[in-house]
RNA sequence: GGCGGCGUAGCCAAGCGGUAAGGCAGAGGUCUGCAAAACCUUUAUACGGCGGUUCAAUCCCGCCCGCCGCCUCCA
């Protein structure tokens, strides 16, 4: 569908137009994570932000060509590993498979390229050499810095004032820099720490220089979009912008994106803060199975938009749940009435479906694009719910069509309808949801309804009473035997 | 100290110059043996405060108050 997409570009501080350099094609760079440790809510927000993104290019019709980096070297890898007393590559691969079931796990779509760090020495050599050539660099005590105020740009894109910056007014110790600003491109190897040979000297890389060295191998010189966290606009963005265009002599990124905090209590969910919740134990805490959690963790957070804060509370996450129930509730009496006419046949384009998409458009705009899908839901269920009704108000299969988009792009209302309202854990390989066994529920459903038979409506809602202590609701449907429902 | 964000109904949250989307919760109703679920109806003379600009401001400008973040590793 024909959308013009706009983008906040913290560059320039305003929504622009978003037009790649090459028709049809977005080269798109976003920050992956350092596997030293489990994701958390934080990851999972952030990811899920640049996946939407990722989701409406394709969904445009446009080639992604997609890089998101992983940090396998760095300080915090290094000190874990030797805590625990195991090399650096036991450390890494744990983390690197625990992110990849997170990513999994929440429905994020995987990126073209997933390069990482190690596997990029060279490059960051051959990048950290050209900058000591054109003299945006300098070699001192063992290790290579990056000249800041060789680069003129500098601070443009967090809009700081090289004078004001309190950053680098503090030099570590050992460190030989000649500008407090000035930042590490590759740190002199110490005693005991694992290191790679340079020309100038062995050593590991500093943090920044990968981006660089990893999106220029992939994507060329100059990205049309680059993504991450607030908290990386600086020094981090900074640091990758001056050293690549230092080096490249061309525009890094053109469009520069980043989301806000997750926060609990109002404050920001960090890993130093130990306020942390982990993407992983959101999932085994979730009553629901995975599809379920999934949806409902997608949803809370594509109710705010991505660059405010999203407060991480119990209030919000139940609302999200029951707001998702009645959506998926839709569905389910959507496709069922439909179910005769094939869904190829659905319309492509509509009011419904050109409303959400521009709200997409819109700077990544999920809140309204979740209000269109309400609004088509309180259209089309009163037809829905009486089969006598006349013509719906809205075309039902729009609004099909509408809830597969919403589908493809925000990775929502995906879950069959039986496992959304009756699933429980036990059928996805995890904890049952009831102390209760099939049998006894059973057992206890037909004792309920030999009793109602009979008008023994005392001892028919004793028992339905002892069913939902253990988490069985049950919804008795006409005719027919009562609908299970697990809370 | 520098830079930035936020403050909209009980809660969450869009809108950002033309007179307040949506969700959750609540209330009333339909249905039901009673419930639950579902459906229907309803819920902000009003957008932190005070000024200013304008025919018109929640949206622009100024000041103030209150939260939060970045400037050190951090999504």
């Amino acid at each position: 569908m024909a959308v013009t997409i706009s983008l906040y570009n913290s560059l320039s501080r305003q929504s622009e137009p978003f037009r790649p350099q090459e028709e049809g094609v977005v080269k798109m760079y976003v920050c992956g994570v350092t596997v030293y440790d489990d994701c958390h809510l934080g990851h999972a927000r952030s990811q899920m932000v640049f996946d939407t993104l990722h989701r409406l290019f394709l969904e445009t019709g446009l080639t992604v060509r997609y890089v998101r980096n992983i940090t396998d070297i760095d300080d915090k890898i290094i000190r874990k590993a030797a805590e625990a007393g195991v090399p650096i590559e036991e450390i890494t691969r744990t983390y690197i498979d625990s992110f990849s079931r997170d990513m999994a796990r929440l429905g994020i779509l995987p990126p073209l390229h997933e390069p990482r760090a190690t596997e990029f020495l060279s490059s960051m050599i051959a990048l950290i050499d050209r900058l000591l050539q054109l003299g945006a660099a300098y070699r001192a005590g063992g290790d290579v810095y990056f000249r800041v105020r060789s680069f003129d740009g500098y601070g443009a894109l967090s809009h700081q004032v090289l004078g004001e910056l309190r950053s680098g007014a503090r030099i570590e110790p050992g460190e030989a820099k000649e500008d407090p600003l000035d930042f590490v491109l590759w740190k002199g190897a110490k005693p005991g720490e694992p290191c790679y040979p340079a020309p100038f000297g062995s050593g590991r890389p500093g943090w920044h220089i990968e981006c660089s060295a990893m999106s220029l191998h992939y994507l060329g010189p100059t990205l049309d979009l680059h993504g991450g966290g607030m908290d990386l606009l600086f020094p981090h963005h900074e640091n990758e912008r001056a050293q690549s265009e230092a080096a490249t002599g061309k525009t890094f990124a053109r469009t520069w994106m980043h989301n806000g905090f997750v926060t609990t209590s109002q404050t920001k969910m960090s890993k130093s803060l130990g306020n942390t919740r982990r993407i992983r134990a959101f999932f085994e805490d979730s009553p629901f199975p995975e599809a379920v959690t999934r949806e409902w963790l997608r949803y809370f957070f594509l109710g705010t938009h991505y660059r405010g804060p999203v407060d991480f509370t119990d209030g919000g996450l139940a609302a999200a749940k029951n707001a998702l129930d009645g959506l998926h509730q839709c569905r389910a009496l959507l496709f069922e009435r439909l179910l005769s006419l094939p869904e190829e046949t659905d319309p492509r384009e509509g009011p419904l479906l050109q409303s959400f998409m521009e709200a997409l458009a819109s700077d990544l705009d999920t809140p309204v694009a979740l209000s269109v899908l309400h609004g088509a839901k309180s259209r089309i269920n009163p037809w829905l719910s009486s089969p006598t009704a006349g013509d719906p108000p809205v075309d039902p299969r729009e609004v099909r069509a509408l809830f597969r988009l919403a589908e493809r792009t925000l990775g929502i209302l995906s879950t069959p309808a039986s496992l959304w309202v009756g699933g429980d854990k036990s059928e996805n390989g995890g904890k049952a949801g009831s102390e209760l066994t099939p049998e006894e529920i059973e057992r206890l459903v037909l004792s309920r309804e030999e009793a109602r038979k009979a008008k023994d409506f005392k001892r028919a809602d004793a028992l339905r009473d002892e069913l939902r202590a253990a988490g069985i609701v049950l919804e008795d449907q006409p005719g027919g035997s009562p609908r299970i429902r697990r809370i």
